[in-house]
DNA sequence: CGTTAAATTGAGATCTTTCAACTACGGTGG
DNA sequence: CCACCGTAGTTGAAAGATCTCAATTTAACG
């Protein structure tokens, strides 16, 4: 059951509408003018999401974008013979739903790695801005390219290589920040359909990482030894 | 050096301006007015490559985007490595380079694989369009959400399950049409570089394939045993 | 403190890569 | 016309990586 609060209920105690959002120069309506956003404002949702939430289904039929305001969440595909593939992990200021503008119905599963906060968007306000200003068509462009630059990356730093450099690729880029060595870990189950390998062989190498000093980790937080993951990251 | 002709130049033997273009149902322009089409036809280029050529590389910054009329090409990214990997295969009705209108330069390389012909479009008319007729907004994002859905393929079809399996998928997926036979064989180097395999692994599977009788070939075309190929295909 | 899920480890089977050799084929030039 | 050459495809054998299945340890939590 989420946490629910509209972003422009004065009463709520946050009181976060899309005007002083916090990643508004992440999130969709970077470049819309005051005016418009007040005009949008009413059906916008902020959510939070406890870890393992799922937000939508894949195939189901839905009426809503998401923008991720805070945590991290997986897009997961179902395959013929049962087993899930992550197809994308979306952190703050990406986008998952969008699909929905031009189907009916979502492409993926999406559930919730760790608690998670988003803004949700009825598509008939996004088609409502989009009709009315171009703005926004350059920003949702901007999100579909980035969608697929994210998938791009899942090709050819996810799922290419052996295991060890997958792991490497995969710990480099949950790091919070680029240059920062913190980062946090995902369950050996995540790492595994997104790297398309087994869970044993995601545990065996973060394992060997641990003992080789590669990282070092304190419950779910993870400090990388950057170079030396770029090192195996090549190949 | 590519055939070039101007889709609206009447002298050109194949007039085949957008109007009555063939395949204008799968391209950009299906929703648009004649008049608008008109506006637009002067700068849009037919062009027809032979196998092997590049149409762009990634990083190269320019104006075009680029729809397939008929033919096969590949977007390809670069690895650390030097090795190289196929993020896409593109078929009539697919668009490429359409990052451009987003960013400044091209995010894949993209070559024929077999001989293409496509057309030219100038991101300039590409915007112009979009400022004016929403119908192009609409075109705009079912193809960036087709090419997600090609990458979502990629990730789920090729880079998932045993190699085996790989090739079954891949082989099915390259078929003319749904419930047709027949496909063109890729050279097993584009298979291990879509597939995320060696190129012995591939030629392995498909000699392997062909003495079951999975496929028969004659030169580049191959004859399907499409419910053997899903049977394998399933894992 | 007991219960359950997640993570780890071992050992053998299986798959894939690597490296090298060999074949098939289409041009090219003598 | 034919020998030669280069490329793509094929095959073999051994090494290496990954998976599978089972057992064990650790962590999480009421």
């Amino acid at each position: 059951m989420p946490n629910r609060a509209k972003c422009n209920d004065i009463t709520w105690q946050g009181h976060a509408d899309c005007r002083h959002c916090s990643v508004r120069h992440l999130v969709l309506f970077v470049n819309l003018a005051d005016a418009d956003l007040d005009r949008t404002l009413a059906p916008i949702d902020e959510l939070t999401y406890a870890p393992q939430t799922p937000l939508y289904r894949a195939g189901e039929r839905g009426a809503h974008a998401y923008t991720v305001r805070s945590g991290l969440l997986k897009l997961v595909q179902y395959l013929p013979n049962g087993t899930q593939r992550i197809v994308r992990l979306l952190r703050p200021g990406d986008v998952a739903g969008l699909e929905i503008l031009v189907r009916g119905a979502y492409h993926h599963s999406a559930v919730c790695i760790e608690a998670t906060a988003v803004c949700r968007i009825p598509i008939a306000v996004l088609k409502d801005l989009d009709a009315r200003k171009p703005a926004l068509h350059r920003e949702l462009m901007a999100r579909w390219q980035r969608s697929l630059d994210q998938a791009d990356n899942v090709i050819t730093l996810f799922s290419t290589g052996n295991s060890q450099a997958r792991v490497a690729r995969l710990l480099l880029h949950l790091r919070h920040l680029p240059g920062e060595a913190a980062c946090n870990l995902l369950s050996r189950e995540d790492m595994s359909a997104l790297l398309g390998i087994t869970v044993e062989t995601a545990s065996r190498i973060v394992a060997d990482f641990k003992r080789r000093n590669l990282i070092r980790t304190d419950n779910g937080q993870c400090e990388c030894d950057t170079p030396g993951l770029q090192a195996l990251a090549q190949d």
